[in-house]
DNA sequence: CACGAATAGTGGCATATGCCACTAAATGAA
DNA sequence: TTCATTTAGTGGCATATGCCACTATTCGTG
C-alpha cells in the first residue's frame, strides 16, 4: 500500500479510544480545575465514597486499574488529607480506604463542577448518544479477550 | 440521595472512557509486548510514518495531544533509535520528525502484532460494533465544548 | 503444628500526559 | 529596520498507569 493512501489512525480501536480520552479528559479537567482536583481524582474519591470503606483491591477491580497504579494515584489524595487508609481487622493483608471529612467536603465541591462538565458534554454530544456511548464503553470494559485454552 | 442508591461510575462519560481505555490498552499492550513497543508507541510511529515528515505540532494536533507531552513521549523512541528529528529549513522554529530505517523495521514488526490485537478485538466485540464505536469516538474528538462568547 | 501456595499491597522504574514558564524564530506594523 | 506579538518547542514538575520483584498474611494440607 502506498504511503499516500494509508488509512489514518481512525482504524485502531485503541488509538481512537485514547485520543477521545485525551480530549474528554482535557475538557473535564478544565471544568474541574477550580476545585484543585483532576477528573481522575474526583472519580476516585467518588468511587471510594460510594463504596463501603472499600479495599484497595476492590477499587482497583471496579476501575479496571492495576493495584499498584491505584496505590500511586491515592498518594497525593492521602498527602492532601482527603483520604485515609486502615487495615482490615479481620484480614490484615487488606487495606481499606475511606474519605476524611475534608475529603467529603472536597468531593461535594468537585461534584458540583462535575455536573457542569457532564451537562455540557451531554448538551454538545446529545444525551442519547452519550448514554449509548457509555453503554458501549461498559461493554468493552466487560469483554474477555482470552483465547480459549489450546488443549 | 442515600449512599446505598448512589449511581456507580457508569454515569460519568469521562470515567467510562478512561476505564475502557485502561482495559483496551492493557490488551493491546499485551499483544504488542513481544515487539518491545507499547501500543501508544506503535501508534505514534505509525502516525509519523503516514505523515510526510510531519512537524511536531501537526502530530500533536492530529492526536489531540499536548505538544510537550508529545515531546516527552518521543524521547524513548529517539533514544532507542526509531525516530529522528530535524529542523525545517524554511522555518527553523519547526521541528520535523521521521522514522529511521530501524524505526521502519520495528514498525513493520509491531504492525503485525497490531493486526492480531485488532482482529481479536473485532472478533470478540463484533466488527460492526467496533466500527460504530470508532466513529462515535471520532465524533467526540471533534466536538467543540467552548461556550459561546458571553457578549 | 509446619510449610508451601495463594492473596493483598508496596516500592522502584518506566512510559503517558498535561500545565506553565521560558527561549528561539518568524511576522507584522510603525 | 525595529520592536511587540505570535508561533513552535523545551524543560521542569506533577499526576496517571503499568509491570515486576518483594514482603506480609492467610489458608489449606499433610
Amino acid at each position: 500500500m502506498s504511503k499516500d493512501t494509508l488509512p489514518g489512525l481512525t482504524l485502531c480501536n485503541n488509538a481512537m479510544l485514547r485520543r477521545a480520552a485525551r480530549k474528554l479528559g482535557q475538557f473535564y479537567d478544565d471544568v474541574m480545575a477550580p476545585s484543585g482536583l483532576k477528573a481522575t481524582q474526583q472519580g476516585l474519591l467518588y468511587q471510594i465514597h460510594i463504596g463501603n470503606e472499600p479495599a484497595m483491591g476492590a477499587i482497583a477491580a471496579s476501575l479496571i486499574m492495576d493495584l499498584s497504579a491505584l496505590g500511586h494515584t491515592l498518594k497525593p489524595l492521602i498527602r492532601d488529607g482527603y483520604v485515609e487508609t486502615f487495615a482490615d481487622p479481620d484480614d490484615r493483608r487488606i487495606k481499606r480506604v475511606r474519605l476524611t471529612p475534608q475529603g467529603l467536603v472536597k468531593l461535594d465541591e468537585a461534584m458540583k463542577l462535575w455536573h457542569v462538565a457532564q451537562q455540557r458534554f451531554e448538551d454538545v454530544a446529545g444525551k442519547d448518544k452519550a448514554e449509548r456511548l457509555r453503554a458501549a464503553l461498559d461493554e468493552i470494559a466487560a469483554l474477555d479477550f482470552d483465547l480459549p485454552p489450546a488443549s
